[in-house]
DNA sequence: TTGAAAGCGCTAACAT
DNA sequence: ATGTTAGCGCTTTCAA
């Protein structure tokens, strides 16, 4: 019963091979009792197509590729996860494809991939969908690609993104509520597009509040948790430190949280902390980061439902292409001490 | 040239494609000279050998699934990791397949998964490695399977274990040589079978060294951060409070940090807290996690490799099914304090 | 050592 | 609305 073949089902239900294949892939000018009778076939003999076979004619592999450079594991694991529950529900299968967005041989290796495993599309996560030589790479062998959290406003019909701007905005005007004026921020890394924007946001806030906006506040941070320490003790040496520090991720914002401790600072006493991503880091420190939730796992939905449309030539049913993030404050930010 | 078939190739080399197939997949009885054409021509061409239609002819997907149920993102980013670096090398596609192995429907979600993806073999990972359900079903349908890190001694030549037990009582005499007596430990989830060996290294090791095995200090924990912040909640509202304590975990152990934290306790100072696995949360906490390196991804490596040379009935080349783990010392370790 | 022919199970194009 | 006929690009017999 393994083993069925389109052949059986048709023989079973008494029609020809063709409209049993009519059936399966849900084509139209099927009479109802026809159908009807071929999906009780189907189900009689739990047949299901040989995507082997489906492949080699209909010169589609039905594979969906994800192309990522090492972010955090559990940003990762959200977008497998968002991914294939598009995937899943409409007959794809996905391929995890990591690479280094800093090889030389990003290109080749690209390619070769693209032709071993015949994707019909990729989904492209930061900082991945910031390079123009992957488009390109895409575009020549006509390959259809979805990009998430691009930094730039080019195809956008093929991109899903969030406010990240706005939402930094947001969280700063939270710590100006909370009487702070000296602010500081830690940069994310200059090659994570999405992450740059969050600074941007900062700036903004702090401009409509009619703050200054201090150089010496603003340390350069590489997303990584020890970057951010290091930003962080970097903004706590100053002679006058900053009351607050709004980190550009959760692991920056953790590591600020590390050299707070080492310094025996009090947070959120002596200092406010918060973050960016609500990843699960944020709940495992301690104390428990105030920080911005980035919905990655509906966003890679969206993204490869927007692939799959596209990969059908058809109109995509939602028009969604911004997927706002929320604040979730926590224990790491409290009032401005006097 | 991205469209280079082997009767494109067979003819430039001036061999029948048979000869061609015989090349590309290593068969023996191929003159050396004639094998030196065919691989030029092949190089010239760009050929790849079309997946779909290698499959289909030779019944075998080139397809390995991943099995699992939700460990930690970053288990399972080494998890797929060290699976798909086996994999590509040896020109096969890794499926993920996540699963939740309390549902009821284990078994049916599995078949489905089994029939429309026909993966060649399957990777088990905990603790779906330790489900007899799981491995019936991969047996009554012929697939060829490998579990990292079960807890029980079957399937032997089909397992990958690292040493739990013996690296657990190596911490705990770790402790115990920096003067602690009243060592706690948090245990793991009870459904995870690797995990429930770590209690018993613990437990050799004080018998070992004729101290008590006192229930009180004695946890139970699931894994998670929250649920250690729980156990070690109870374990210090003691009278007597233990000077250490040990988690099964990483996660738990930084819910002990938490707790610490919470009581103003000092650590390492005041308490000494020591993790296993060595995932990134334990360099992200502060103070930074003694712990245990698990080489999960060598693992994912070998139990792949093992899994590829079953379905090519080849004998294993490397003998190695254990692979050590690793004491890794950081800040939150200590001498006990007299 | 090499090759010819016959499928693998499905979809596409073209009937009917 | 349904069926017929060719392939898709490879591996597998089986010969030579």
């Amino acid at each position: 019963m393994d083993k069925a073949t389109i052949a059986d089902v048709a023989k079973l239900a008494g029609v020809s091979i063709k409209t049993v294949s009519r059936v399966t892939n849900h084509e139209p000018n099927v009479a109802d009792a026809t159908r009807v009778r071929v999906e009780a076939a189907v189900a009689q003999l739990g047949y299901r197509p040989n995507p082997s076979a489906r492949s080699l004619a209909s010169r589609r592999s039905y594979l969906v590729g994800l192309l990522y450079d090492n972010p955090s594991p559990s940003y990762l694991i959200n977008v497998q996860h968002g991914s294939l529950r598009t995937c899943r529900s409409e007959g794809y299968d996905l391929v995890i494809h990591p690479c280094d967005y800093r090889s030389g041989d990003l290109v080749t290796d690209l390619t070769t991939m693209l032709r071993q495993s015949r994707v019909d599309g990729v989904i492209l996560t930061p900082p991945l969908s910031d390079l123009p030589q992957i488009v390109e790479v895409l575009q020549r062998r006509e390959i259809a690609f979805v990009r998430i959290a691009p930094a730039d406003d080019k195809y956008e019909a093929q991109s899903i993104t969030t406010n990240d701007h706005d939402i930094s905005a947001q969280m700063t005007e939270h710590l100006i509520a909370l009487g702070h004026r000296r602010i500081g921020f830690i940069c994310g890394h200059p090659d994570h597009g999405a992450v740059c924007k969050r600074y941007d946001g900062y700036a903004t806030a702090l401009a409509s509040a009619s703050l200054p906006l201090r150089q010496e506040l603003i340390a350069q941070g590489y997303n990584s948790v020890e970057s951010g320490e290091h930003g962080a003790n970097v903004l706590l040496d100053l002679d006058d430190p900053p009351t607050a520090i709004f980190a550009a991720n959760d692991d920056m914002a953790a590591g600020t949280l590390r050299a707070a401790h080492e310094r025996g600072i009090l947070v959120p006493r002596d200092l406010s902390v918060a973050g960016f991503d609500d990843t699960p880091i944020a709940q495992q420190v301690w104390p428990s980061l105030t920080t911005i939730r980035q919905p990655i796992k509906q966003m890679a939905e969206r993204a490869t439902a927007l692939l799959l449309s596209q990969l059908r030539d058809e109109p995509d049913t939602d028009a969604a292409r911004l997927i706002p993030c929320g604040l979730v404050l926590r224990d790491s930010t409290a009032r401005a001490a006097r």
